[in-house]
RNA sequence: GGGCCAUUAGCUCAGCUGGUUAGAGCGCAGUCCUGAUAAGACUGAGGUCGGUGGUUCGAGUCCACCAUGGCCCA
């Protein structure tokens, strides 16, 4: 009998909770310190793989969408560590930043940035800082909880002073280089934040399908009175503003009787004329050119002694308004860049919060978004106004609090992209070189990261805001403008307040305190109060987080960063882009050697997520219900290049068709590992041509994984190896079975033992960066229960090596053949009607060429077990059962024959295709259209013959005897019956290895089925006696009748 | 207006450097198998590979143009 207590394995859960399983393993990855070993593992080794983690923004908890990023993260990390490639395993925080200041502002209940001047700058930036502090440890619990194994311990925070000196630094360079300067500009602003927005942050997101009073008016002619442009906008609070209209010198005006006035516009526009009109005359615009106007707002004293013209621009378009296009410079950006060109006079009507400043009467004192109805009513009177209309248009508002934005026009300060260096070569080409250093995964990358250098404009890297970097620029009224370029520099240089900043982080207000002296004219100036743009933040890490400017040596042992990953949709203007603006400026080479680039996370359906609709998924539900292992393998499998889908269902999916495939091969393994008390330790050769081929199939796994890997691809990997736990379940174990649950313990059953459990354990260790919990889950009670030397977890073990003598390519095509037979032959059956339990005498099978018929002699006892036949013979090649189809060899042909390949293949499909295959299968060369093909040349395939249960697929078929004999279908009855007692011992709930007695009563065919199969029943079914008898009181019992004999049996144990 | 990506079965997606009859999962229909059993296997239906041209002996694959959708820029 056989005792559980000497089991080597634990008995595996065949339904396992997995998500609490992870739970209980990462308790016991704690209490094991295993992360700290895996940390250590590789910090004496030669080889180095450098990894720069993306910050993640501290200032929410985390959301499913991270974790595919993460997953890639540390999949990779997990895979280099195996290798022995000693890292650094650092996480990143993204701490600075106006996202954060607008959090913090919500807690608080501000409304303006006044707010937040009287609650104190100090304290709301300590705020800011508690802020991050909190949900990086929120982060790091649920980065944990992922299985990311990073030192924790060494996050950086891009809020550290070494982080925001080396930027000074970065900036210093730049400024000496003559790419840093300050500018006026137009740009999108947010009234709310009171800042503008660079143009890294104001794209399609920033966008939103919005309605508007938009408005047509009418601007008198100077020269021709009663006579007037008629204009549009959709921004109304603009036109106090106007100093122009544009006219489109190319296009078709129309001058229109419309009441008593006469209207210049557009003549693709008249339409939006309601109630009588008349076209008068029609003119080119340029004829407009030069022609003065009364503005709409003359009266107002910001528009003293502004002559209002019409001035020529060919982007003028028709598609919408009227073909006269009224520009204010201080409210848009092509207005702006226009009054530059025409020199046309600057108006700035609104302050930072979008209330309009002195000089414009009513206005003044009012919010530009609100003054829609007194400018329309102010038009009326003046009689300037045509109609009022609702459009709806896309219209940017701010990606932080949905304010609509306006458009200023302010100081602020940029790198310039264009500016020539001391070599008079811009930074922009600098960086296009530098790009393409780089390996982009997927290739698209590169295209898109070079367009966005072309086409991006200068750098705005200040905003005025409070929390953030310190800006160390500092301008002198004489004109000079000194950059500080870290913090021994301030202190050296500062003159006043260094008492006031000393010990403190240098954030403002406290770093606002330090003056230093002007060097060209002596003045003790201050820094200007802007803060930084937050990327610069990030871009900075290859350097700050590298020691670049404390420690060289380090910092040059682990830059450039082998490998960097990020969600791309955004990062080529942000994160990418300040890291390739960085090394380019410092050290002029590319700062990340590889960068794989990832889609976004979509919901089940392929629609974005959205708290409101209910189809967010939050990480940490989801880590609860589906468990992180496949959570990460859903990730994993994905194309990178595209957004994934999200949800339970693919998690259920993943789960049944791969995990619990994987978990019950592996359950089966221990099951009967243990019932026969196998240990691991004898490591001969596998003796089985099953085995031979498991092996050989596993070896070209770890090669084909391993090559995947080493080119940052999980794709393929995660699909090969489902593939290959779907051959080891539904061939190797199934082939299998029966050697495992023979009673002899022979060499070939020590081998099937041998074989499955390196096979498994070789697995786990493929499988580790993949899926960390499962992997070690397996790896413990395969690896660890008997073994104590080995690694303590299976992420502390070397990566495998592919052994390739192990690998016999022709044995893998020829198992391939046998499944292929073997699914042709169920095939066949099941067209036959004969289901497998049904022996049949005969099956046919044609196969090609001589080595595949040797392969079917070798294949033939285990094509007959798995299809239930006696006899498996090879077609003869004049069978009725089937004729021949041959065709030219292409790939072979094609480059040799060129054009003449249609007059081969005409030829071809005309001759007699049974003597053609004969010839080739006696390897001799055929004429056909007068040219000498030899036999490789043609394929030959075989094809059915209508008429016979036979099956065919790619020249392969497989014919069944549907004939029948009695003592074949007797044996058929004994399966059923023993079917049946299968099935009552599993419903009686005895052990596998329980031994039973049996006891039947049936009709003459069952009685002679019995006696004649006696012991073939007994043995598959466990029974010390078959009893031609009631069954005993207690014993389990089935009265159902089989295939429609009467039958009764009893099965109990055997004492 | 410019750039990038996608378009393959009802749905979600593979398909390497061009090669003959384009695959998988899910779903659907049917059958079978079973000590993996609230699983599994097999079979079937379902495709003009977005469209039109071109290159080529040969195009889902390469090229051009177009359409639709998405992303990025202007």
């Amino acid at each position: 009998m056989f005792c559980w207590e000497l089991s080597v394995f634990e008995q595996v859960d065949p339904k396992p909770d997995f998500p609490q399983m992870e739970k209980k393993r990462l308790q016991w990855w704690n209490d094991e310190g295993i992360v700290e070993r895996y940390l250590k593992r590789n910090e004496d080794a030669d080889k180095r793989w450098s990894f720069i983690d993306g910050p993640i923004t501290a200032n929410n908890k985390m959301g499913v969408h991270h974790a595919w990023g993460r997953a890639y993260k540390d999949a990779f990390q997990r895979f280099r560590t195996m290798q022995g490639y000693r890292q650094r395993y650092q996480n990143g925080f993204d701490c600075q930043g106006l996202w954060i200041e607008v959090e913090v502002e919500r807690e608080h209940g501000f409304t303006s940035k006044l707010d937040i001047e009287d609650y104190g700058i100090g304290k709301f930036v300590e705020d800011c800082k508690a802020r991050v502090q909190r949900f990086a440890g929120e982060i790091t619990e649920q980065s944990k909880r992922l299985a990311m194994w990073m030192n924790w311990d060494d996050s950086y925070f891009t809020n550290s002073d070494e982080n925001n000196y080396a930027i000074w630094h970065f900036l210093k360079t730049c400024h000496e280089r003559g790419w840093l300067y300050e500018g006026s500009d137009s740009m999108p602003w947010c009234p709310r934040c009171a800042t503008g927005l660079s143009n890294m942050e104001i794209v399609t997101e920033g966008y939103k399908e919005l309605t508007h009073a938009s408005v047509y008016f009418k601007l008198p002619l100077n020269e021709r009175p009663g006579e007037y442009l008629l204009a549009w906008t959709t921004t109304p609070w603009t036109l106090a503003a106007n100093v122009a209209a544009a006219v489109n010198p190319d296009l078709t005006y129309a001058k229109v009787r419309h009441g008593d006035d006469i209207l210049y516009l557009s003549k693709a526009t008249v339409g939006v004329l309601k109630g009588d009109h008349e076209i008068e005359a029609e003119l080119p615009g340029r004829d407009l050119i030069g022609l003065t106007y009364r503005g709409p707002f003359d009266e107002f004293p910001a528009q003293d002694s502004i002559e209002h013209r019409v001035i020529a621009w060919d982007e003028v378009s028709e598609e919408e308004g009227t073909g006269v296009v009224h520009i204010a410079p201080g409210c848009g950006a092509e207005d702006f860049a226009l009054s530059k060109e025409f020199d046309l006079p600057v108006v700035m009507p609104i302050d930072q919060f979008g209330i309009y400043v002195d000089g414009f009467d009513f206005l003044s004192g009012k919010f530009a978004g609100d003054v829609g109805p007194a400018i329309f009513e102010s038009l009326e009177q003046k009689g300037m106004l045509l109609r009022v209309q609702d459009y709806t248009h896309r219209y940017p508002v701010c990606w932080r609090c949905d304010s609509e934005l306006v458009f200023r026009v302010v100081d602020e300060w940029f790198i310039s992209m264009d500016g020539a260096d001391e070599a008079g070569k811009p930074l922009r080409e600098h960086m296009v070189d530098v790009t393409n250093q780089i390996r982009w995964i997927p290739e698209f990358g590169l295209a898109r990261e070079l367009d966005w250098l072309r086409n991006m404009d200068d750098w705005m890297i200040s905003k005025k805001r409070y929390y953030g970097l310190a800006l160390p620029i500092y301008p002198c009224s004489c004109g000079h403008v000194e950059v500080i370029g870290g913090k021994a520099e301030l202190r050296e240089r500062a003159v006043e307040g260094w008492d006031a900043f000393e010990g403190h982080s240098p954030h403002r207000p406290w770093v606002d305190e330090v003056k230093i002296r002007c060097s060209e004219c002596g003045e003790a100036i201050s820094r200007i109060k802007d803060v930084g743009n937050p990327w610069l933040d990030a871009g900075i890490v290859p350097f700050s987080t590298l020691h670049y400017d404390t420690d060289p040596d380090y910092w040059a042992q682990w830059f450039p960063a082998d490998f960097i990953t990020e969600s791309f949709p955004g990062q080529f203007r942000n994160w990418f882009y300040a890291l390739l603006a960085m090394g380019t400026a410092l050290e002029h080479r590319e700062p990340f050697r590889t960068v794989l680039g990832h889609g976004l996370v979509r919901d089940e359906h392929g629609e974005e997520m959205h708290k409101s609709k209910g189809t967010a998924i939050w990480f940490d539900d989801a880590a609860d219900e589906m468990g992180v292992d496949t959570m990460r393998w859903l990730f994993l499998r994905h194309n990178p290049a595209t957004n994934v889908n999200f949800g339970y269902a693919r998690g259920d999916e993943i789960r049944r068709s791969f995990i619990l495939t994987l978990w019950n091969t592996y359950s089966f393994f221990v099951t009967y590992a243990n019932i026969d008390g196998w240990q691991p330790g004898d490591d001969a050769a596998p003796a089985g041509e099953l085995d031979r081929w498991l092996m050989s199939e596993l070896h070209q796994l770890i090669a084909d994984v391993t090559e995947n890997l080493e080119a940052y691809d999980t794709m393929a990997p995660t699909r090969r190896i489902e593939s290959f736990v779907e051959d080891l379940s539904n061939w190797y174990v199934r082939r299998s079975r029966r050697r495992f649950w023979k009673s002899e313990d022979d060499a070939d059953k020590q081998s099937a033992y041998r074989t499955l459990h390196v096979c498994l354990v070789t697995l786990a260790k493929l499988m580790a960066p993949f899926m960390p919990f499962i992997a070690d889950e397996m790896y413990q009670n395969l690896v660890r229960s008997h073994d104590a030397g080995a690694p303590p977890s299976v992420h502390l073990c070397d990566w495998p090596e592919s052994d390739a003598s192990q690998i016999d390519a022709a044995l893998n095509d020829e198992v391939r053949l046998a499944m292929r037979l073997a699914s042709l032959g169920r095939s066949a059956r099941s067209k036959a009607g004969i289901k497998v339990r049904q022996p049949v005498q005969r099956i046919y099978v044609k196969v090609h060429g001589k080595q595949e018929e040797e392969a079917l002699d070798r294949l033939r006892g285990q094509l007959s077990e798995e299809l239930n036949v006696k006899e498996l013979l090879a077609i003869a090649d004049e069978s009725t059962y089937l004729r021949y189809e041959v065709l030219p060899n292409l790939p072979i042909l094609g480059p040799k024959y060129g054009k003449d390949i249609a007059k081969i293949r005409a030829a071809l499909a005309k001759m007699d295709a049974g003597e053609v295959a004969a010839a080739v299968d006696r390897g001799e060369s055929t004429e056909v259209a007068g040219f000498e093909l030899v036999a490789e040349e043609i394929l030959v395939s075989a094809v059915e013959q209508e008429g016979f249960a036979s099956a065919q697929e790619g020249g392969y078929v497989v014919v069944v005897d549907t004939e029948l004999m009695p003592a074949l279908l007797d044996e058929g009855l004994a399966r059923e019956i023993v079917h049946r007692i299968q099935n009552m011992r599993r419903d009686a709930g005895f052990e596998i290895s329980d031994r039973i007695t049996t006891c039947w009563q049936g009709d003459d065919d069952i009685r002679r089925v019995m006696s004649a199969h006696a012991d073939y029943i007994a043995a598959e079914t466990l029974s010390v006696s078959l009893e031609d008898a009631a069954p005993h009181a207690d014993a389990h019992r089935d009265d159902n009748p089989i295939d429609g004999h009467e039958i009764t049996l009893g099965v109990r144990k055997a004492t």
